[in-house]
DNA sequence: GAATTTACGTCAGCCTTGTTGACTTTCCAA
DNA sequence: TTGGAAAGTCAACAAGGCTGACGTAAATTC
């Protein structure tokens, strides 16, 4: 019988197991973003700059509008961003050979950097966890965690997942 | 074997696997705040109401401080807050009778409904994830998620589990 | 070849929700 | 009884969302 660390069925979803994986959403996605965060502060740095550099390390020479539709963000909020980190040398933006429209964006040495500490923290975070929780433990949070995500979300996901 | 949707092994956790990890988490984390966020669009509340409307039910009578420490927010941040909702009539305030400092807080029947509304749309969601993923996954889900807390999140967790 | 569409950038201004600092009221302990 | 700590409030500022309007260069369509 499939239970809980409190122990509970999960044959029948009461309102109450539901609320509880809803809080556990709630504080964990807080520790999920913790040691970035912590990072970050004091830079001029936050948590929409690290979204920016996590995939445009995870997809160097991607495009602002394919960042746009992964980020879901509106392009004048995604600019403000990219400026400054254009700005400070840690991204690259070079015009595009086949279409001269796009923009086509890379980490610089600068940027790998930051993106190194950033998501060794973040990382370290999750390895933790998932050993604290075990290999089935695992397979079972990314099924729930793709299973809440919407249609959209879940093929900008597994997009990433398969293509990367 | 326990193996992830995308099939594979998790005996050996490389960079990869923690960073789909993390790129799930994500996702998942914006489906899991979508419906709330499209409810209170165009009332003029937040993720922040929401948020302090969830714990108030979860706990009435709480406090402004104990609210405070479960949030992580700073006092004048949830006051703000607070003083729409009370103004609004979704949320009660009244002096403590043992210690005349605090106030105890509690949602009136307007703020019941709103509650109701929200976690309705935040419980769908999370059922229709749950019944997709079956409850084995779910255990690893939720296992996985407090060991991601900060030990400190996962003592107000598990005082909420328990206690409520 | 002209008109339209697309990709990107920018300016201006607004809102939510975080922050710090300064303040009052209340309680408690020295 | 007085001084410090705790609870809560008010003011002002910053980050990072948003919309709307506009400009430019390149691609595409007619």
């Amino acid at each position: 019988m499939a239970e809980t660390p409190g122990g509970e069925n999960l044959l029948f979803l009461t309102d109450e197991q539901l609320r509880k994986g809803i809080e556990a959403m709630f504080f964990a996605y807080r520790g999920f973003t913790a040691d970035p965060d912590r990072i970050l502060e004091g830079m001029d740095y936050g948590r929409a700059h690290h979204r920016a550099i996590h995939f445009i390390h995870r997809s160097p020479g991607t495009t602002v509008s394919n960042l746009l539709s992964i980020l879901g963000v509106t392009k004048q909020s995604l600019n403000r961003v990219l400026r400054t980190l254009i700005e400070d040398g840690l991204v690259r933006s070079e015009k595009g050979k086949v279409d001269a429209r796009e923009r086509h964006l890379h980490l610089t040495d600068k940027g790998q950097m930051l993106e190194r500490e950033l998501s060794d923290a973040q990382r370290a975070r999750m390895r933790a966890a998932y050993r604290a929780a075990g290999p089935q433990a695992v397979a079972g949070f990314r099924q729930v965690l793709e299973a809440m995500m919407d249609p959209e979300m879940r093929r900008q996901y597994n997009r990433l997942k398969e293509g990367g």
